[in-house]
DNA sequence: TCAAACCCTCACATCAATGTGAATGCAAAC
DNA sequence: GTTTGCATTCACATTGATGTGAGGGTTTGA
């Protein structure tokens, strides 16, 4: 796969792969004429990393921290690699995107309490309109 | 309470104080010499404002949403100034946190996940060597 | 009264993510 | 073989969230 299409399954222009590449997020092999040659787990791997770039995590986070959310099931453990300061790192990582997700939700709760409260979802108005 | 009080008590520089307060996030008294002036809840406030940035929202869509998230109990209703057009939209804001909150979720679990398969946590050491 | 510490506005600097364009090269189709 | 489209690199521009400093007024306390 060339870097056009990649771009078309992802939808991420081009010019954004190439960066990602230069900040450590995306390999690519290169053949020949230099042009850069994509296997298919490229797709997953660019929809993973504008996952979490729209989820606030900078490209430095986020090339920490892709080794290991390489997909379920292959993990990519090499414990000898892991020393305590890596996994205190990660760990702190891992607190951090708990901080997110907790404020977040906090807030998608309150906002839907809100919605509800104003303007009870359909099916509630439907039960209570014909229970009657 | 002054900017310097509040920047003391929330951690955040005046600088962004009134950054957020430019951009529609807060807003502040003024008493006669032109000094801002702020009331309790703007603690509360500003911390929810630094939430929500951290988790990646830009100010714009914070500003969208702060009027219906404010604190719990106080919900700030006047259905008549809800359009459908403003409820589809915060319907849709809180699908975009939804989504946020899987991708952050996702990851912090295969992060977790790792960690836990390559150095089990001390509770589940001591359990499994100390039950057999 | 004088200095220190605070406040104001204004403006320029920085950093990360992204847009855009120039100059150039390769490839497939006519 | 020339055109058309996609590839390359390089470089400058922009946007949003911040940092930082200049220049000037206010409050407070010795």
């Amino acid at each position: 796969m060339k870097i056009g299409q990649l771009s078309q399954h992802t939808g991420v222009p081009t010019r954004m792969l190439r960066y990602y590449e230069e900040q450590g997020l995306l390999c690519a092999e290169r053949d020949a004429n230099g042009y850069r040659r994509y296997d298919q787990g490229a797709v997953h791997r660019v929809t993973q990393i504008r996952g979490l770039l729209d989820s606030g995590l900078t490209t430095e986070i986020i090339a920490k921290l892709l080794p290991y959310l390489d997909g379920p099931g292959q993990i990519h453990l090499h414990p000898q690699c892991l020393t305590p300061e890596l996994a205190a790192m990660l760990r702190a990582e891992a607190a951090r995107l708990g901080a997110r997700i907790d404020c977040l939700s906090r807030n998608r709760d309150a906002l839907l309490a809100y919605l509800d409260a104003v303007q009870p979802s359909t099916s509630d108005v439907i039960l209570s309109s014909t229970a009657r």
